[in-house]
DNA sequence: CGAATGAATATTTCAGAGAAAATTCACTCT
DNA sequence: AGAGTGAATTTTCTCTGAAATATTCATTCG
């Protein structure tokens, strides 16, 4: 019983999995709004109605979208941080430098995306989502800080609340209302290392 | 001939002035989309018509009363500066903290206002002068950045770019976009101060 | 002649009907 | 029973003409 209740769950996860992937595919093609269920199904190789069983509606596929682009982020956050070889310095640089070099990317190629951010920012639920993703970033940047505070690297400091002051001030690079409006693409990830510089150097003499 | 010109401009210069004091209060009050060119020309005395002797157009009120604000801004920002007594890295902060409170206590008042910003974002010429604004500020803040270098209470560096700098970390702050966001409006102020702490302390031992 | 008006014109918004999409559900098939 | 369907139902968009608003302009007034 238990190893087929468990096959039927694998089966639906993979059915799941497939319709996340085509609606990701329409919604960064067509955009959000321009996407239909209908769409999503044939795409699919299935009757609209039949996509309720694996999702509630179609704000929960957006939602599932945007939350697989947060996971795959913060899996390459990680990757980035698995080399402990550099300093903690280089280290959360590094890892700040992938997020926002994954969403530059991600909307240079297409632009479309951003419907599906203005989705998730005017979506309660949304919010929560974004909420959970800055939270996982927030630890992630404090455990490396707290090794930088271990190795005498970094200064003493409470590293759950610098990290997050740190990423309030890196709050332009992933607000995607504001990231559209950069002037020049190119000067994004300048403009990072610009703030990081001098949250790590400090200006007083 | 040149007094009586003088004085005929006068009397455009009070009557435009007249205008965008009701306009401004219209706009606080009501909203930008929801205040109409008839309620301004009645609240000042006049027929729409004779109104476009004075504006452009109500894009160009709107503008002049995002303008006129900004004006005030800068202007605290220089007064708060004025005392020279404070070292450098006070009154940065000082200048700093007024721009943000300013800010604050404007939508506090009357959240009508964002509408105000979401037209400016949404204007080409309206972005010119958040521009002119924001550079307004690089400059003032640049200069202080200066005096601190020499007198040796701040570190050599480029004060244009750093200052630049420094505001593109305060970007949330003065985002209206964001700020509406803004979880609570009690944080905003600690929050900057944090971000201060950093920049001016650095991270690194 | 400059200030001002209000009717004339152009543009924008808005309610409501029809169309399209989202969601549900009774049902089939395996 | 669980996967799936497609017609039925509900909700959301879209289009269109009417109403409201913005803007212009010929004209008046002092």
């Amino acid at each position: 019983m238990a190893p087929q209740a468990k096959m039927v769950d694998t089966q639906a996860q993979a059915t799941r999995a497939e319709i996340l992937h085509h609606a990701h595919d329409l919604f960064a093609h067509y955009g959000y709004w321009k996407t239909n269920i209908g769409d999503i199904a044939e795409r699919s190789g299935m009757s609209p109605g039949n996509l309720y069983r694996y999702y509630r509606n179609k704000q929960a596929i957006g939602l599932a979208s945007v939350a697989q682009y947060f996971q795959q982020v913060e899996a390459a956050m990680l990757a980035t941080l698995a080399d402990r070889s550099d300093p903690a310095e280089a280290r959360i640089r590094a890892a700040l430098r992938t997020c926002v070099e994954h969403l530059v990317v991600e909307f240079e190629r297409n632009p479309k995306l951003v419907e599906l951010a203005e989705f998730l920012c005017g979506d309660d639920e949304g919010l929560k989502i974004l909420d959970a993703h800055v939270a996982v970033k927030r630890q992630t940047i404090a455990a490396e800080i707290r090794l930088g505070i271990q190795d005498g690297s970094l200064k003493a400091c409470d590293p759950e609340t610098t990290a997050a002051t740190i990423l309030m001030a890196l709050k332009a690079f992933w607000t995607p209302m504001t990231l559209v409006l950069w002037r020049d693409q190119s000067t994004v990830l300048p403009d990072l290392e610009a703030i990081l510089d001098l949250m790590f150097d400090g200006l007083r003499t």
